[in-house]
DNA sequence: TATATTGCTGACCGACCGGTTAGTAATTCA
DNA sequence: TGAATTACTAACCGGTCGGTCAGCAATATA
């Protein structure tokens, strides 16, 4: 026995109930960091300061990793919102504000981005893994969504609209500034302002989406 | 000298002029179907009709075939956009619906798509390929964006806003509609029409830009 | 302190892939 | 026709990475 361990720590400690913890906090920062492939599982267990092979008694393989991460975060923050819309009372243009910005900021500006951002990027090439994703996080979103401005038009306080579209159309800018935040990082020169660019998006989207435009409608066909 | 070949074809034939062709073809395919990092450039050059050793008489690297067949396509296809642009000489919402639906015809619905989705996707681990990506398009397009709406707000056809930001609020639905061709295939259950979908969000889009609105501006702020 | 239990390690395997190169065969030219 | 040229092939190399497992050392138990 090396002098060392005599009266120091010991080499390794035998921690089962946190383990599994540190290693979903190593798995998401690597994930976000590197993408799905790219991350080496000998990386994240580096990270989470046990050996690879501990990995494999808390997880069955990569794949089972990655959706207990997704689970941990993503899903969760999921059900979150889903509760502020369906106890939100006041009116619809605000309520779409507030989902927006919330949004940007549970995910938007924390790593759960780099989540959204690695699925779109990857799903090609894991088709298990986008099935998981997204029955679990987008067919839920795009539902929450969808239910957000049929209230609006409901209530008269938006145009009616082709929803299943405008869910798309609203969702592509939040969607775009996660993505940009994780690609072009080394290279642009000024990141953008979140909070500007939402500004600008929001001061669009409303004023497109509102019902009491006294003008005449702008035409909507493609020629 | 087996039988086989006395009389029938030689087992390859030499075709310096026509590989190099034959090898973005193969490349642009590939990338696109499995992005970067994940084409294999034996694949390449199974698909091309030749071994991975002739890749490497007429590419340097994998990186530097990647950049032929980025020149080969996307820079090429935006010359001809900015050529569209400086000549158009009508309203400014018309030049900017032509733009985009152009823009849609000519990158969005072919396998060009496939390869702006690649480097959002990827562009994180490869830094010298998202860097060349990033001069040679990224900037060259949001040049030409920003100064279409600076000629409609100019001529008093757009309401003066914030031509950086809104550039990106533009861009943002129609890339995704590329990233959402390419991702998550093997899941949905009807794809997008993408028709549908732009008719939707130029129709909100260019409602949200007039400046001819009878209606007081919608609060710009995010509070 | 002796023994049993088990959380954990780290060396290892096999498949994969970008890139290299010795050698071969198609073509050209004298 | 034979020699010279060169486009092309195919075997190979070194490094990487997901996943496995025999054994060890930290703890529990007595």
């Amino acid at each position: 026995m090396p002098l060392s361990e005599i009266k120091s720590k010991p080499r390794w400690e035998r921690r089962k109930d946190a383990r599994p913890q540190e290693v979903l906090a190593a798995a998401l920062d690597l994930f976000v960091e590197r993408g799905y492939a790219a991350t080496r599982l000998d990386d994240v267990a580096a990270r989470a300061g046990v050996s690879k092979g501990t990995l494999y008694l808390y997880f069955e393989n990569k794949e089972e990793l990655f959706k207990e991460v997704v689970r941990a975060n993503l899903v969760s923050a999921l059900a979150e919102a889903e509760d502020y819309v369906s106890h939100y009372t006041g009116k619809s243009r605000d309520l779409l504000r507030g989902f927006i910005l919330r949004w940007w900021k549970h995910v938007g500006e924390t790593k759960l981005s780099g989540i959204s951002k690695l699925m779109l990027a990857e799903s090609g090439n894991f088709p298990d893994v986008a099935r998981f994703y997204h029955e679990e996080v987008i067919q839920r979103s795009n539902a929450l969504i969808i239910s957000l401005l049929e209230r609006g038009i409901a209530r008269g306080e938006f145009r009616p609209i082709d929803t299943v579209n405008a869910n798309l159309v609203i969702v592509a800018p939040v969607v775009m500034l996660m993505m940009w935040k994780h690609s072009f990082h080394s290279c642009r020169l000024e990141p953008i302002s979140a909070p500007d660019y939402l500004d600008c998006f929001l001061d669009l989207l409303l004023n497109g989406l509102q019902s009491t435009a006294g003008f005449a409608p702008v035409p909507q066909s493609l020629n």
